[in-house]
DNA sequence: TGTACATCAGTGAACGCGCGTTCACTGATGTAC
DNA sequence: TGTACATCAGTGAACGCGCGTTCACTGATGTAC
């Protein structure tokens, strides 16, 4: 069943944004690539006409889970508006569109190299827009390391909240005091 | 091939000490029962005898790398001392014996409620410990918050670090500069 | 203390299942004339 | 513009493999006498 190479080009998307929320969802090795084909609207035996094998699916999918992000970064009005969602009941609920780097960051380490780099590429212009967001801007020393300690926050603050849930009142404290702290210890 | 109570017992404790160490390298995913079992001396039928599932290993699993933990919390000498050794290399390359809080936090939400429950109650008493150890006390209302954010950047730059460590000095200068920014900020 | 036997911790083959991946096939696409 | 056919995106059965779990069996333990 030939398709146009538009259509194809569509499936070749559909699979990437399953593949970047399902697995944000779930985690790499939560899902299979029959339920990702499903999800595209395909069948499991044309995803090695799209993909060399899964390894190469869970780079693009985190490259795209990055990509969808900086969108979100852009729209922001300042630093304190962005940390704002990021640390809410929301971000924390909303896994599969969620930031990757509080999703995969535990699993990258067993993923292969592809997956790997892409993943430091994300976290490094994470840090650095950060950075250029705080007052002084990019440049400034002394910002660089405001930035990780501001992004370690963030992410663990979230990574916190979403692992104790089970616990409503307990994981939304959580939020709530890590941003009032941070708030008034960094000033954003 | 009957054994002593004792032999039984010893069993009992190094299926969970695998359990503890394996699954903080690879994952609940990631490691099987048959490795688990090889890992503590045995073969993996003995396996039911001693867990009734695989989450039951995991929800036991998770407490004894807690209690593991509340022993290095105990010998530290205070809060600022703890906290260098959270935010080392040593502990960003150590995952088996690491932080429960860092390696489990994105794979709980997917958990049985056993281990969740497990889970959030080791996080919670963690949080009371810090907060204990900043100056004024676990009372001050203040120091409730501040934990909450020290502990989630604790968290956040480990995992920052680790899945981030094939680039090496990009990895140390997360640590680093968390570490730097955090003693500069909270005063710790 | 010595013997007879019920108990039960551990063994290893076997189960059904879902995984990642392969491949012969189908039939619409798009090119050559 | 119309026909003939090579291409190739997508299908679905099949592969070997490792998973969690079960179970008939073994033989040392520990109890009853």
């Amino acid at each position: 069943v030939k398709v146009t190479k538009e259509k194809s080009a569509e499936h070749h998307e559909a699979i990437i944004a399953a593949g970047a929320k399902l697995y944000r969802e779930r985690g790499f090795d939560g899902v299979g690539v029959v339920e990702i084909m499903k999800a595209a609207g395909l069948t499991h035996g044309a995803f090695y006409g799209h993909f060399a094998s899964k390894d190469a699916l869970c780079a693009a999918s985190v490259k795209r889970a990055f990509d969808d992000r900086r969108v979100a970064l852009n729209s922001a009005h300042d630093l304190s508006a962005y940390i704002d969602a990021y640390m809410s009941v929301t971000h924390r609920d909303k896994v599969g569109t969620g930031c990757p780097v509080a999703t995969f960051a535990s699993q990258i380490g067993r993923q292969a190299r592809p997956v790997q780099k892409q993943f430091t590429q994300g976290v490094s212009s994470f840090l650095e827009w950060i950075a250029s967001h705080l007052a002084g801007g990019a440049t400034k020393p002394q910002n660089t390391r405001t930035a990780a300690a501001i992004l370690s926050a963030m992410v663990g603050s979230v990574l916190l909240a979403r692992s104790t849930s089970s616990d409503k009142p307990f994981s939304d404290q959580i939020l709530t005091d890590s941003r009032a702290a941070i708030a008034a210890k960094f000033g954003v």
